[in-house]
DNA sequence: ACGGGTAGAATTGCATGCAATCTGCGCTCG
DNA sequence: CGAGCGCAGATTGCATGCAATTCTACCCGT
């Protein structure tokens, strides 16, 4: 019985209030729903396995189930949650094999947006990922996981930014936050391996200044493959 | 006004008639709606542009709101749609613009896929892809297009599916699926192209039976790139 | 005659009601 | 005492009602 989380505060808009017109844009309901949702389960607050059900969901939400279900919809369609019919909703849970497959697509979306980004990236962007860069490196030296965590994700997200390509990056987007936690998790207490991270994300970087399409790719691969095969270990254990 | 079209045969599962428990698994409406709609759009019975309200879908498919709102909010998603808010929806109207960010992720994606299926494809279905392949070289010589290009996808899907990897294999149905009109534009009357083209299979069938991970990825990304060009053209003179 | 404003109609977005289905539990029968 | 059956509660899926917003078209003023 997981009905012991507070309500979170209402995403309505006019709701029982027509006097509030607070917010500026209503924006929809089912986006604001979708994205709550998605953030939920990515950041770990709806943990992989959970059962949703709707009737607890709308309440926490404060909205009714159209929208809910329209969110679980589409969560069930970019594979975050799973619809057993006339059962509810589950958040997916992520097997080793499924991060496998997951890897696979993100290293071929993630190598064509740095050969792409090695193309179109600009001079300030190359300064500003530079500069990401040293602060990362920063938290490295003073050991503060979570922060370099952040800004690694951040400048992987940069670097597909930089690929001008849109549809690229909700592509990318979508199956990295699939695999968020294991990201996560393949850094945890391994010193080793986040050095070496260190270093691969430096030459990344390097090859980005010099334009050098084939190289980054090459290089972005073997990042994503090394994360992969620490993340999976990792992962074993877990099971 | 578009409602010249006779409704469809509605998807229904009881409906108004109880008594008729015709269809074995009635399956979720929505995913009926889904599939039905997404069919209409690729198959260009939905043209791009053309403005799509609930009124008239629910006539034509003889579901209610519910169902082709959620169905709707999918295809959004997909990208196959655009939902302006309150406004309704419309069929995307796809840009020479877009379909060059699409040709990017495909190339990337079903490079990565053509690797894949070189370590992975069976004996059984290299055969069986040689003799769709010569199948369509039939086609080819007695320039029957259609069937040509209905084999063309069959094989492009079989390697696809050759990578064993569903997670690739819906990314690549998904995006594949909005410029397939397109795909179909390029070889048109090109004789020259069309000839090319089938050298191009050619030798992807060839690296695939040699197990050429490397040329394989390469081939793929020349075959889509050609593709690319030459349809890229049409579409400038055509809009 | 033309532009602006406003009332009306239609359409979307959300909430809720109803039927069908599934789960769990108790009861009965072997 | 165990297994099968049936009933009740809950939950999902779909249909529809209501409010809000947008688009249209008409009317009035300049």
């Amino acid at each position: 019985m997981p009905a012991t989380v507070p309500p979170t505060k209402p995403v309505s808009r006019t709701a029982r209030k027509p006097a509030a017109r607070r917010g500026r844009r209503p924006a929809s309901l089912h986006a604001a729903v979708l994205h709550k949702v998605r953030d939920m389960i990515t950041t770990g607050e709806l943990k992989p396995g959970v059962h949703l059900t709707e009737r607890i969901l709308t309440k926490q939400l404060g909205v009714s189930r159209t929208p809910l279900r329209e969110a679980l919809k589409i969560l069930a369609h970019e594979g975050l949650v799973e619809l057993l019919p006339n059962c509810g909703a589950q958040v997916t849970r992520l097997t080793a094999g499924d991060a496998r497959l997951l890897f696979e697509v993100i290293e071929a979306l993630e190598s064509q947006a740095g050969r792409l980004a090695s193309e179109r990236i600009t001079d300030p962007e190359l300064a500003e990922l530079r500069r990401v860069h040293q602060e990362m490196h920063a938290h490295f030296l003073r050991r503060e996981l979570p922060e370099y965590f952040k800004l690694n994700q951040s400048i992987h997200e940069r670097i597909v930014a930089a690929a001008r390509n849109p549809i690229l990056e909700t592509a990318h987007r979508l199956h990295s936050s699939r695999i968020r936690r294991a990201r996560y998790l393949e850094i945890q207490v391994n010193e080793k391996r986040w050095r070496q991270a260190m270093r691969e994300h430096e030459q990344i970087i390097e090859a980005l200044e010099q334009r050098d399409a084939p190289r980054i790719a090459e290089l972005l691969k073997h990042h994503l493959r090394q994360m992969f095969e620490h993340a999976y270990r990792r992962f074993l254990k877990a099971d």
